[in-house]
DNA sequence: TTTGGCACAATTTTT
DNA sequence: TTGTGCCAAA
């Protein structure tokens, strides 16, 4: 059986995976089956070496790619299940760490702590720079997040931060990172960089836990080792110290998140931070056509900070890397949907992906896609977990779990409105820091002790009535069906629909609220009813497409970012212009420069058939056509890989697929030019021209929003203003 | 306190 | 082009 497994590996991979033991690094360029090795050699550990599951730790980049690691894992050993074997992500495994034992620093956190996403820090930040009287022109909340968390991952904290601190910007932010670190604590509340770090000062300080861990991962594997930061680093040092059985692969021309903490010198510096550490090269990749291999070899080889490899392919030439030079935006939208619509004779929708650096690229290519009634799937973006209605439901069910999440109870004191406006939130919050104790407590104090008018604690009562009837409830019942109390009870659906006029479309925010509580049955039917550990897994999601059930044939649309680790047979690079990639915010240094190239490295090695680079001659940035220049990338791409082309990829054409774009050709056209419609241009006798922004209502009271050319803005009446469509 | 209107500013990448 | 925050009016 185990031979068996073995038999699909070549000489280097199978030396890797039954590697005895001790620190080892696969350092390996793309495609050479890294990820492979991990999955076989843990499957190879538990099967022919016998080690406990429950003995192991990998740790991947992503949930997603945990997912498929743990069903990589069990396909190889034919088994159902095995839910001892911790596989999962750093923030994943931290996260399951502090649960069972951050009470053992004695504070200020307990189990039930808080997991706060990206939009509740910078909210935080927001007020603390708000309350200093920092204006968000000066100083971008973004800005100081960033700070704050590299510092975290520096592993300073806001007191040596804040000795540290020299000129404005530092000086600035010192005070707002130990407000925002008081915040958090007397929340009990950990931001996505605390998971790690108080992850591992647990570790560091408490001698009992850090043996119990230690002794638990007799084996730990790392995937996308270099893109780990130092934190994280050190948390491996820390786990592996007794046994030393440390297994990372990565690939340094794959490193991408620099901007992140992450940092390449863990990858460059393996062999010398563990002591006698083997490392293994793979140099045969298993993907790609040699055209698009050696166009990619060729491009990331032009970077400094490497260590440089062969890789080498067995696969055919299979055709040059195309590079298709549009006019506008909307043609490198059109030509790269036309081109997959033909190809769709010989591969299916989920086989092609669309990569680009910026998410707000996504948006063309959606409508192309629309209009050619291409199926498709845009992967990260906007994540359904950060929807405002689906954080507000989310929020009371933090706050009934973690009372002294003040983050999550000043967010829905008054959501929906309950006559608790901006002056009591700050009287309760003065209250609070008066007696030293938490919002909701001052809440509680206010109502028993008629601080505020009689109608004001009435509605104070009543919010901590919802408060407790979550704990309670929380108790007893999934998350759905505490979810569905509490919609009840807040009336927040009747909010929503109320919110019509102002709020954009209340019914697919209903929806949202409606596929929240799907998303618990589905969680409950799968992991049980515990509502903590449904909000662990909601703060750690990355991708909406977790919530969708299995996989559908559609075409892939993301980031560059969000296609690391995965493969496709067809794949569109699109936006190849000067500015953009390489973004014009990270060609500033060399640095960066190197980082952009690999990460249009990332994006051409993701491609095992056909690579297409494309670039517009023209752009839409905010509404406004700018010209654009093709990337400085594709000139480091040799001539002889890669190919101008100037027309739609052409596959034979099946009946079906005739039927398909003779079906397209007749899809949804765009409106008649001659109806008062959003985008429509109209005159006006006095105004002058103008474009149509927005429509209410219809007939005779129907109201138009125009934007003119020369007066700006305008409501009027259609009926009688007497417009012209032109 | 709430609502709606308006100006304005923003886009890198994400656990 | 969209979203957000601020301000004025009810
Ligand atoms: N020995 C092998 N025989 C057949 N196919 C292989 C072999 N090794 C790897 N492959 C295939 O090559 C492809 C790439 O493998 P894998 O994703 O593990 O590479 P990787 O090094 O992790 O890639 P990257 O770093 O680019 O994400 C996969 O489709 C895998 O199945």
């Amino acid at each position: 059986m185990d031979d068996r497994m073995l038999d699909t590996l070549n000489p280097e991979q199978r030396l890797a995976v039954t590697e005895p033991g001790g620190a080892a690094l696969v350092l390996a360029g793309a495609g050479s089956g890294k990820t492979r090795v991990i999955a076989h050699r843990i499957a190879h550990l538990l099967s022919a070496r016998h080690v406990s599951a429950h003995s192991v730790l990998a740790v991947t980049f992503t949930n997603k790619a945990a997912e498929e690691m743990r069903a990589r894992v069990l396909d190889l050993l034919q088994k159902p299940a095995l839910p001892f074997l911790w596989i999962g992500t750093f923030h994943a495994m931290c996260a399951r760490l502090l649960r069972a034992d951050v009470e053992a620093l004695g504070g200020p956190y307990n189990r039930n702590f808080t997991i706060l996403d990206a939009d509740d820090s910078a909210g935080l930040v927001r007020r603390l720079l708000r309350d200093r009287g920092v204006s968000e022109r000066n100083i971008q909340p973004r800005a100081v997040l960033s700070a704050i968390s590299r510092a975290k991952t520096e592993g300073l904290s806001a007191e040596a931060f804040a000795e540290k601190a020299r000129g404005h910007f530092f000086l600035t932010v010192a005070p707002v990172y130990l407000a925002y670190e008081r915040q958090l604590a007397d929340s009990n509340s950990m931001d996505f960089d605390d998971l790690l770090g108080v992850a591992l000062r647990l570790l560091e300080e408490r001698p009992e836990v850090r043996a119990k861990y230690q002794h638990q991962f007799q084996h730990i594997l790392v995937d996308e080792y270099q893109d780990t930061n130092r934190i994280q680093y050190r948390l491996l040092r820390v786990l592996s110290e007794k046994w030393g059985n440390l297994f990372a692969v990565g690939d340094e021309d794959q490193s991408i998140y620099r901007w992140r903490g992450a940092d390449i010198q863990n990858i460059l510096d393996f062999q010398r931070d563990f002591r006698g550490a083997k490392v293994i090269k793979l140099e045969r990749n298993y993907r790609s056509t040699r055209a698009i291999l050696e166009a990619a070899n060729h491009l990331v080889a032009h970077n400094t900070r490497r260590i440089g490899k062969n890789l080498w392919t067995e696969r055919g030439d299979g055709g040059a890397v195309r590079v298709f030079a549009a006019p506008s935006d909307r043609e490198e939208a059109a030509y790269v949907a036309d081109s997959m619509l033909s190809l769709k004779a010989r591969y299916a929708w989920r086989q092609m992906a669309v990569l680009y650096r910026t998410n707000a690229q996504s948006r063309t290519f959606e409508e192309a896609c629309l209009n050619r009634r291409i199926p498709y799937q845009v992967v990260g973006g906007l994540k359904f977990y950060e929807r405002k209605e689906v954080k507000d439901v989310l929020a009371y069910l933090r706050a009934g779990l973690n009372p002294q999440d003040r983050l999550a109870v000043a967010r829905i004191l008054n959501v929906p409105p309950r006559g608790l406006g901006a002056t009591t939130v700050e009287k309760l919050a003065a209250l609070a820091e008066e007696r030293r104790t938490t919002l909701v407590e001052a809440i509680r104090a206010a109502a028993e002790e008629g601080l505020f008018p009689s109608r004001t604690c009435t509605a104070l009562r009543g919010f901590l009535d919802i408060l407790q009837g979550v704990g309670k409830r929380a108790a007893a019942g999934g998350p759905a069906a505490v979810t569905q109390w509490v919609l009840e009870a807040t009336g927040y659906v009747a909010y929503l629909a109320e919110q019509g006029e102002s709020g954009p479309d209340p019914e697919a925010r209903i929806e949202n609220v409606r596929e929240l509580v799907s998303a618990m049955r589905e969680f409950e039917s799968r992991e049980g009813g515990d509502l903590r550990l449904f909000l662990e897994r909601q703060a750690l999601a990355s991708d909406q497409d977790e919530l969708k059930d299995g996989p559908v044939d559609a075409v892939r649309l993301m980031t560059l970012h969000a296609a690391k680790g995965l493969e496709f047979p067809v794949v569109f690079l699109s936006g190849l212009e000067q500015d953009l990639c390489p973004h014009a915010l990270s060609s500033q240094t060399e640095e960066g420069l190197e980082e952009e190239r690999r990460l249009c490295y990332v994006g051409m090695t993701r491609a095992m058939d056909r690579l297409t680079l494309t670039w517009a001659r023209q752009r839409y940035v905010f509404g406004v056509v700018q010209d654009r220049l093709p990337s400085p990338f594709l000139g480091e791409i040799p001539g002889g890989r890669v190919e101008e082309v100037h027309g739609v990829e052409r596959a034979p054409m099946s009946l079906l697929e005739a039927a398909a774009l003779l079906d397209a050709a007749e899809a949804p056209k765009p409106a008649p030019q001659k109806v008062l419609r959003v985008g429509a241009r109209i005159h006006h006798k006095k105004y002058g021209f103008g474009i149509v922004l927005a429509l209410e209502g219809s007939g005779e009271s129907q109201k138009v929003t125009v934007s003119f050319n020369r007066f700006g803005r305008k409501k009027l009446l259609a009926s009688l203003a007497g417009l012209d469509l032109v």
